[in-house]
RNA sequence: UGGCCCGUGGUCUAACGGCAGGACACCGGUCUUUGGAACCGGGGGUGGUGGUUCGACUCCACCCGGGCCAACCA
């Protein structure tokens, strides 16, 4: 399970949302739907589908009027259906609530906490600062919420010009988040909005209405890509000040999709659109949902494809092939075969008598032998086709198809032997004369009959022609520069050629597919095919370990070329190692300060890497003081349990506190664990009580019943029981796999319900274990 | 002299502080009327250094590497 489903998970388990799981899609309608936005939609609807009563939203995000349009929404509303999703009655426009964000708007104003910024785009963005340099106050930001009011009133009126006024929330000017820094809630624009025509003069920021639409639909889970991580601050912030009703929905960012020799990016895709280098948004080379599918891709695929990428936060550029992968493996599935060639050579079989027609039959789906075989009929006569490739005068070792002398099998056919060789003029082939072996007909081979190879071949005469496209990556290299997106178009990305095919193929609608043997899988073009006049796409190709071979062996790189391209990477990490322990975590200590402290804890015998740690901390650094000065022995320890145990516990838990935890409680606590008397996996837990209610060592110790297992007959009998149920593990062991000693004591724990002294369990149960096997051998 | 986030085989992704696993790719084999599919097997990994712990991919610190943020876009 991902992180996102799991943090939904504890959310239904805790109760947060009552058990409602609300997430939405917001895409806004400015162009269309890709691969990348494939892996948001099936988290969003698919995590709403995983619970009962979940659903998801389809929101149109339609805030700014000048890039929107109605065609973009009908285009999206298509493509997330055709993916198999539905938003029921669960379709929304952030423009529908222009009304709403705005008596937002104007309670934020009310309460001080917006104000109108009169300055000019110029000025605001100087003002802004940059990341190291705080910004600078407007001078309008401090104008009495009565005349804010009134501008505001005034620029709904649509009073003002474009870029005279803008709203702006009233947060902090040297805020280290730069999206904090006093960000614009609203803009004027007198534009014509496709939905809401010319009803708003001023529209609302992404920041301002995002949150706000999540909360107006009760969305639970906001889920967006990592790129906004730095807006979650000011969602809440809004959420907040507006005093949203409760719970408030939370944004969670995931990574987006990065497809290696993909881009994604609006922009990209309307450049390559604009620029003529493909034919349009639905091109099938394009990664968009209406290419994809013009391409043959299916639904199927890319929701396999989704589902194998996963959801992590990790930045990640996910391998092609992995795509390729998931289509082949659906197409496999679910394409009837056939035959067609691609770059047709004429072969005549000079032993087969002129008129002969030969009837033959082929399996639509092989390797489906569920009885129920659906069968297709081939013709065979005197003169074929075979695939140019499929012929080599010189082969390449290994090569098993038609040679000079040799032989082939036509599938399904029979067997041919190349007797000669025919060229035009210029040395081209044109032609192969072959003869047959009659015993093979039917493409069985006779017992002991050896054929090296199967081919693909067509009858001349009953062959129909098709128009084919052959498609291939868009951009030659996997992370093209999107700054210079034309100088990495793959030349050969379409190329079209006719070829001919089955004559059982011909009629074939619009948007079927195929899997024509030994190619790949192809799809009658939705757009340009007609059933009498065939255009084909080709989808993908069949895997093909014969052309990965040659590409391997004719590169002058063999195997070893892998390993080797992937060493200046590795060689960087290894590189990286002296300058990564030459410096000490006490040069890192930047006041004059911070270094005094330090060298006093060290005097006090602080190990270096905890004192680091504890000179940052004003509260831990006092309470170490004062805990320490009564028992200075314990000094280290103390300071340990500080940095390490109480460090971690504040920091994952909002309840925990450590202003609760008393200084002579730590101290007791220190020393009791250090004394033998508790085990510090027990002390932890009355750290954990400690630091949430406060109180007395031994008095929370007390009442957390703590009583310890750690009588060996008993721990010896748990451990005995754990291996008895475990022969292999133990077995496993006993050969050498030390790693498993973990288990044991794990599985010992668990079954002491995180009683039993660990550092006992591990004693007996390395004894019990090493015992057995003296026992048995 | 900014803040936040992220580093697990070639790639993507799992693992309440307790067995480092899966998928794609790769290699080998079986089978085969697709150099396909299917089936079987194999190699290879926690960025580094310290610390805490009986035990660290997981917690702490530092370092290294990467990403995001300074539109009146979303």
């Amino acid at each position: 399970m991902d992180f996102v489903r799991s943090m939904i998970a504890r959310d239904q388990e805790t109760g947060k949302y009552g058990g409602s799981v609300v997430t939405r899609f917001p895409p806004e309608p400015n162009g269309y739907l890709h691969i990348g936005h494939a892996k948001a939609i099936h988290l969003n609807f698919g995590i709403a589908s995983e619970h009962p009563g979940g659903r998801c939203h389809l929101r149109l995000d339609d805030t700014n009027p000048e890039t929107e349009r109605s065609e973009y929404v009908e285009a999206m509303k298509r493509d997330i259906r055709w993916l198999g999703h539905d938003w029921g009655e669960h379709l929304y426009h952030a423009s529908d609530y222009f009304g709403k964000l705005y008596e937002y708007a104007v309670l934020l104003v009310r309460r001080g906490l917006a104000y109108v910024d009169s300055s000019t785009e110029e000025e605001i963005r100087a003002r802004r600062g940059s990341v190291t340099k705080a910004g600078v106050e407007s001078p309008w930001r401090d104008r009495p919420v009565a005349e804010n009011l009134d501008l505001l009133e005034r620029m709904r009126a649509g009073e003002f010009p474009d870029g005279s006024h803008v709203l702006r929330a009233r947060i902090d000017m040297a805020h280290p988040n730069m999206v904090m820094r006093d960000p614009l809630l609203y803009r004027i624009r007198h534009s014509t909005h496709y939905r809401q025509g010319d009803g708003w003069p001023i529209y609302p920021m992404y920041d301002f209405a995002h949150c706000l639409s999540d909360s107006i639909e009760r969305v639970t889970h906001s889920l967006c890509t990592l790129e906004f991580e730095n807006n979650r601050e000011i969602y809440d912030w809004l959420l907040a000040k507006v005093d949203a009703p409760l719970p408030r929905p939370e944004q969670t960012e995931f990574a987006p999709l990065v497809v290696e020799h993909v881009v994604t990016s609006k922009r990209q895709l309307k450049e390559l659109v604009g620029a003529g280098a493909v034919r349009g948004w639905d091109d099938p080379r394009m990664p968009t949902i209406a290419g994809l599918r013009r391409r043959g891709v299916t639904p199927a695929a890319i929701r396999r494809f989704c589902e194998m990428v996963g959801v992590s936060r990790a930045h990640s550029r996910v391998d092609h092939g992995k795509l390729e992968f998931a289509i082949r493996d659906d197409l496999n599935r679910r394409a009837p075969r056939a035959f067609c060639i691609l770059d047709p050579l004429k072969v005549v079989l000079t032993d087969f008598d002129a008129g002969r027609l030969v009837s033959l039959t082929a399996p639509t789906m092989p390797g489906s032998d569920d009885g129920t075989q659906e069968e297709r009929d081939l013709s065979l006569r005197g003169e074929i086709y075979i695939e140019r490739g499929d012929f080599a005068e010189n082969p390449p070792p290994g090569f098993h198809r038609l040679r000079p002398g040799g032989e082939v099998r036509l599938k399904y056919a029979l067997t041919i032997r190349c007797d000669e060789v025919v060229r035009d003029g210029g040395g081209r082939i044109i032609e192969l004369r072959c003869s047959h072996d009659p015993g093979t007909l039917g493409g069985v081979a006779p017992k002991g009959r050896r054929v090296p190879g199967t081919i693909h071949w067509l009858s001349a005469a009953d062959a129909v022609p098709a128009e084919v496209r052959l498609y291939d990556r868009l951009f030659a290299v996997p992370d093209p520069p999107l700054d210079d997106l034309p100088s990495a178009l793959n030349p050969d990305s379409e190329r079209t050629v006719t070829g001919l095919v089955e004559p059982g193929v011909a009629g074939a609608a619009p948007g079927t597919h195929y899997q024509f043997e030994r190619l790949g899988y192809f799809f009658t073009d939705p757009a340009d095919s007609r059933p009498d006049r065939l255009v084909f796409n080709r989808v993908v190709t069949l895997r093909d370990s014969w052309a990965e071979r040659l590409r391997r062996e004719g590169s002058g790189t063999g195997r070893a070329s892998a390993p080797a391209a992937a060493d200046p990477e590795r060689g960087a990490r290894t590189r990286n190692v002296d300058a990564n322990a030459a410096r000490s975590p006490e040069a890192s200590l930047s006041s004059g300060l911070e270094r005094d402290r330090f060298r006093e804890l060290r005097s006090l015998g602080v190990g270096e890497a905890t004192a680091v740690s504890l000179v940052r901390s004003q509260p831990a650094l006092d309470l170490f003081h004062q805990a320490s000065a009564s028992h200075p022995a314990s000094a280290g320890a103390i300071a340990s349990w500080l940095v390490n145990d109480v460090a971690r516990l504040v920091r994952r838990s909002a309840t925990l506190a450590i202003r609760r935890l008393a200084p002579e409680a730590l101290a007791d606590l220190v020393r009791a664990v250090e004394a033998d008397d508790l085990s510090h996996r027990q002390g932890r837990r009355v750290l954990e009580a400690l630091l949430e209610g406060g109180g007395d060592f031994e008095e929370v110790r007390l009442s957390l019943d703590l009583a310890e297992v750690d009588d060996e007959e008993t721990l010896r009998r748990v451990v005995e029981g754990i291996v008895a149920a475990n022969p292999e593990k133990a077995a496993d062991y006993r050969a050498g796999r030390s790693g498993l000693l973990g288990f044991f004591v794990g599985e010992a724990m668990r079954a002491t319900g995180g009683r039993a002294d660990p550092q006992a369990v591990s004693r007996v149960a390395t004894e019990t274990l090493s015992a057995a096997t003296r026992a048995s051998s």
